[in-house]
DNA sequence: GGAAATTAGGAATTCGTTTTCCGGACAGAC
DNA sequence: GTCTGTCCGGAAAACGAATTCCTAATTTCC
């Protein structure tokens, strides 16, 4: 019946693998874990023993002795937004590949739940924190002694390791497609002025476009619905436009759907391209919409490995910008 | 210079607050928890001490002593989806009051990748699991020695504790609220008959229609594309249709879209309703739809309070059926 | 007024692992 | 044959809190 040795069932100690190894349980210790002066011989036998048992270290004796947890927390301020999904789940992969686990705090974009969370997770020793924000507006950082990454939104301190998106290069790369395809009459529209992406996007499309550029460009909101009336706008006062690049794909979906009601063909007529390929508007739309892709999986994984380096001992300083992907589809080719 | 007592900046130990207040760590452990006899006056005292130096007592420590983590995990079968983040939110809502901390785990529907993570969780001890599924179909239950509770997809074993959707419920609730406002012919368009909740979705329309349904049920996909041609196939073969219940908000998007292209009023001439009330579908139709409300978070949140029962002690058994919620908006109810 | 019961708090043990010392065995050098 | 050095592996001390005894000191009861 007993056929393992271990007290309650299913948990083996290390001192039950020592046991069954015939050593002591400092030197199963060093053994699983590859360190002291061991013979190749025992350190085998004591595997062997391990693996007979079914045996995984307890997380929490491990965590207390050696001072590192490999847990490291993820502080989201909002993680309803469709921004913070893929990070968290790149920083995911990213971690669990590296034995590390995720605690996952959301703030809500609420100050004192902020705080709140970082001491949970100082009193659970994290082992480092990733922050990541809804906005790229750069933010407040936090104030704790373990390592941080901060990704999407970068913190305020430049100092500090933090991973963005290129949005300027995105925005440069969708109108460099349209001039490629020919087009010559480039407007662009995008969301509220106060919006950094906005604005960054804005001013790298109209910096792209050079002569073909057709300002001013116009801000407004993120929705469909701004969408369909800056197609109008548009219209009216540059009827001979050849391409429309929009600074979400949401914008880029109202657009379109205004712009067939008016009779123009996409993309003989127009060209559009959207921006985030938000899979469900990009897809959606009729057509299809070029788009440009954020990777904020890799963002987030990128980050991930920058923590996972600073746990290690080796910290990395300062911003990077990681690069996006023009993803092609028939509102600028035809099929 | 020395404010803090402490060995290393930050980290006060138990033994720190004891000496502070003039007892024994192990008193002051007992004045700190509520448990042991102590003097009011000493627990009062040992507080003080503990509230003077910020004392927060170390997660690792507290873990291994107690034999409880308070750490719980989370596998998601899909966190990608729509479904599972806001039960994801809810139940970190949830555990974060409990004072809990959630352990998020994304399996990408990849049972070895499952199994890995049951077994890290395990070998850190959580005090529970949540599992989480993308569909409604029933999974396969874990084999864990802790509390578990299946949120959204239920578990095969009926014994186990499952909080799921009342999706028959949500479907009648839509069906009755078209039949109130007058429609006598009222039609049905959904996903894939392979999926349960389509199927259940669809049944329970039809019996909530009774003689105003106009059968049979159109089963085909999840998307606007789907909704675009079924609502082309409904309006050749019943002319005289006055009501289309959907069975998610994307198809709903997609009749509404082409019923307005082949000359129909709605809700004048047809109402529409959707299902799921997802914001970017509901609001962005034209009109804004009117759908059914999965109310995920607060079942996220139902989840992991179940569990935080079992993990004191008092274990749920079976499937609980949460309400949905019908949110009118413009597709059934003029302005 | 003495025995029994209650109360308050301290000492020591526990949780499971890692890690730091140390000592024994064995080899090579003179 | 001793002396030094290297190689193994064991014993014990962390790590930080909770918890289980226990022992005084006080109160209650007869």
């Amino acid at each position: 019946m007993a056929s393992h040795p271990a007290g309650r069932a299913g948990t083996v100690r290390i001192t039950d693998v020592a046991a069954l190894a015939g050593v002591s349980p400092g030197t199963a210790s060093k053994a699983l874990n590859d360190t002291g002066q061991l013979r190749r011989e025992t350190r085998e036998r004591v595997r062997r023993a391990a693996e007979q048992l079914g045996f995984t270290p307890d997380g929490r004796g491990r965590a207390l002795s050696s001072g590192r947890s490999y847990t490291v927390g993820l502080i989201t301020t909002d993680s309803s937004g469709r921004f913070s999904i893929p990070i968290m789940l790149g920083a995911e992969d990213a971690l669990s590949a590296g034995e590390m686990a995720l605690l996952l705090c959301d703030t809500r974009d609420d100050p004192v739940r902020e705080q709140h969370y970082v001491r949970t997770l100082l009193a659970r020793r994290v082992d480092g924190i990733v922050v990541t924000g809804r906005r790229t507006e750069p933010r407040e950082p936090i104030d704790v002694p373990v390592p941080v990454v901060y990704a999407f939104s970068s913190s305020t301190n430049p100092a500090d390791a933090s991973v963005v998106v290129d949005d300027p290069g995105g925005a440069a790369t969708a109108v460099g497609h349209l001039l490629d395809i020919g087009r010559t009459a480039i407007a662009h529209v995008t969301g509220p002025q106060r919006h950094r992406s906005a604005v960054e996007r804005a001013t790298a499309a109209a910096a792209a476009a050079g002569a073909a550029f057709r300002g001013p460009a116009l801000y407004g909101e993120w929705s469909e619905r701004w969408g369909r009336h800056a197609a109008e706008l548009l219209l009216r006062a540059q009827p001979d436009l050849d391409a429309v690049s929009c600074g979400s794909d949401q914008i880029a979906r109202g657009v379109c759907e205004r712009l067939r009601e008016l009779g123009r063909r996409i993309p003989e007529d127009v060209a559009v391209t959207g921006y985030d390929n938000w899979d469900v508007m990009a897809l959606a739309c009729r057509p299809p919409l070029t788009t440009v892709d954020l990777e904020l999986e890799e963002l987030g994984r990128h980050a991930a490995r920058m923590l996972l380096d600073a746990v290690a001992g080796r910290p990395h300083r300062g911003t990077v910008e990681l690069p996006t992907r023009l993803v092609v589809r028939a509102s600028t080719l035809p099929d």
